[in-house]
RNA sequence: GCGGCUGUAGCUCAGUUGGUUAGAGUACUGGAUUGUGAUUCCAGGUGUCGUGGGUUCGAGUCCCAUCAGCCGCCCCA
């Protein structure tokens, strides 16, 4: 590299994750681990490249994730691949293709990973995202739609976001479908002039997303426009119903809104999401819904599934606006004073590892101040100091960062000490 | 993809109508205090002024391009 210097730069859109927020990052992981795995859910890791195909059949042509989002190229054997922009697809094409579906149990899934879209920069946007997400298959009644929804929530209290509340529709079925949108086409064409350019090619693509236009005039121009409640049929209508009284039942707080829906083409039914004032315009944190028909269109057989995903990114985003630091537990600092002791040091922290306890070792052979420096800088909470007095003693020195209290405490009974604290 | 804003020390920022040696706070390093941090005092280096070109006797400052980030839209997690 002579004469020339290394572009030490990310590409853009992505980037490194460490230290605080990297911390929340574990903490949101361990906790959805945990939650998850109580309710019965196992872990799923698909590849980051998956078949342009896979995606272009579940998530739809007409997306702007298909359309002009995804990282797609050919590979060296000629395959057209894409890193996946979303996790489902993958997901489902696994189950088909090891034919874990082939069976009336339901398959309960959650996946934590990156993902990657092509996409203008902004905050809480990255080209490179992480999201965390469950899937259950195999069962098609709103008691399941229900179990996923509670573990979701459930889960987000657990990270202390108490005040947030799911949005919920229902989006029928295909058969439903198109007579809500016949009905949707007629009501826009006959105020056609009314409404923004964004507007007449959404009626077109994805006719759904007109109601979300956030153009003024195109909201007035949507005034009595036909919902889709009005268009569903019975057993779409049957099944929101029993959701929304099961939802109330356990307490788990929504609002309807009629106008959701969702950017997928696979969703029917149940359709919903969340969104956090915290993080600017890219509000929407988490979003999923039913997606009966998906497995079957992939090649699989007619399993019904219900799935959500949560961005990672944004939640950490408003879980260190919320809460501040992530909680964490820095390890103790033994600091070794002397020859003898710095010997000795390595020894006892061995024992203290061995026995489980979090000890970090000074081996640096500086002065105490400049140690006690370093352990106050990196928040570590407790000093453990062994010098030639402390050697003769049997005990170490305890000193307690937050007070400036210190001990001796006998050499024997460290480790258990230290596991309390 | 569209519209707008910003880029100076590790961090937060100042820097006059272009003017010669680029500043403050904080952080950092050493000492006051050889076994005690966060407080106090003293001393010390903070730097391709995002990058490249142009205008000029002279550019951190003006112009163009480019890169990166931010805000709004679009979209979504």
């Amino acid at each position: 590299m002579l004469g020339s210097r290394i572009m030490a730069q990310s590409v853009k859109g992505m980037r490194d994750l460490f230290g605080a927020e990297l911390r929340w990052f574990q903490h949101i992981e361990d906790t959805a681990r945990k939650c998850f795995e109580r309710h019965g859910y196992r872990e799923i890791r698909t590849p980051i490249l998956e078949e342009l195909e896979v995606f272009k059949r579940s998530v739809g042509d007409s997306s702007d994730i298909v359309k002009k989002e995804m990282y797609d190229f050919v590979d060296k054997g000629g395959r057209h691949v894409v890193m996946r922009p979303e996790n489902t697809a993958g997901v489902v094409r696994a189950m088909v293709e090891h034919k874990l579906l082939q069976t009336s149990d339901p398959q309960l899934l959650y996946y934590i990973g990156p993902q990657f879209r092509y996409e203008r920069m902004q905050a809480g946007r990255y080209r490179q995202f992480w999201q965390i997400g469950a899937e259950s298959f195999g069962v098609a009644s709103p008691e399941s739609d229900a179990e996923s929804l509670v573990m979701l929530y459930d889960f987000l209290r657990e990270l202390g976001l108490e005040k947030l509340s799911f949005s919920l529709n229902s989006v029928g079925t295909p058969e439903s479908r198109p007579a809500f949108q016949a009905a949707f086409r007629a009501f826009f064409a006959e105020r056609e002039a009314q409404f923004c350019g964004d507007c007449h090619r959404r009626i077109e693509e994805n006719p759904l997303r007109v109601l979300d236009c956030k153009v003024p005039t195109c909201q007035k121009a949507l005034a009595g426009h036909p919902l889709i409640s009005e268009f569903l049929d019975e057993a779409s209508e049957k099944h929101h119903a029993r959701l929304k009284e099961l939802l109330r039942d356990l307490g788990v707080p929504f609002t309807e809104d009629p106008r959701l829906v969702r950017g997928l083409d696979y969703y029917t039914k149940t359709a919903f999401e969340v969104l956090s004032g915290d993080i600017g315009a890219q509000s929407a944190i988490l979003g999923g819904g039913r997606y009966d028909l998906l497995v079957k269109h992939l090649g699989g057989p007619d399993v019904p599934a219900f799935g959500w995903a949560i961005g990672l990114d944004r939640l950490a985003m408003v879980c260190q606006t919320l809460r501040g630091e992530a909680p964490h537990r820095p390890p103790a600092l033994l600091i070794p004073l002397g020859d003898r002791a710095t010997g000795e040091a390595m020894k006892l922290a061995r024992s203290l590892w061995a026995a489980g306890a979090s000890v970090q070792l000074e081996t640096r052979g500086v002065a105490l101040k400049k140690a006690m420096t370093t352990a106050n800088r990196t928040g570590i909470q407790t000093v453990l100091i062994l010098g030639d007095g402390e050697l003769d003693g049997g005990t170490v020195t305890v000193k307690h960062m937050a007070t400036g209290e210190q001990e001796a405490w006998p050499l024997a009974d460290l480790a258990t000490h230290l596991k309390t604290l």
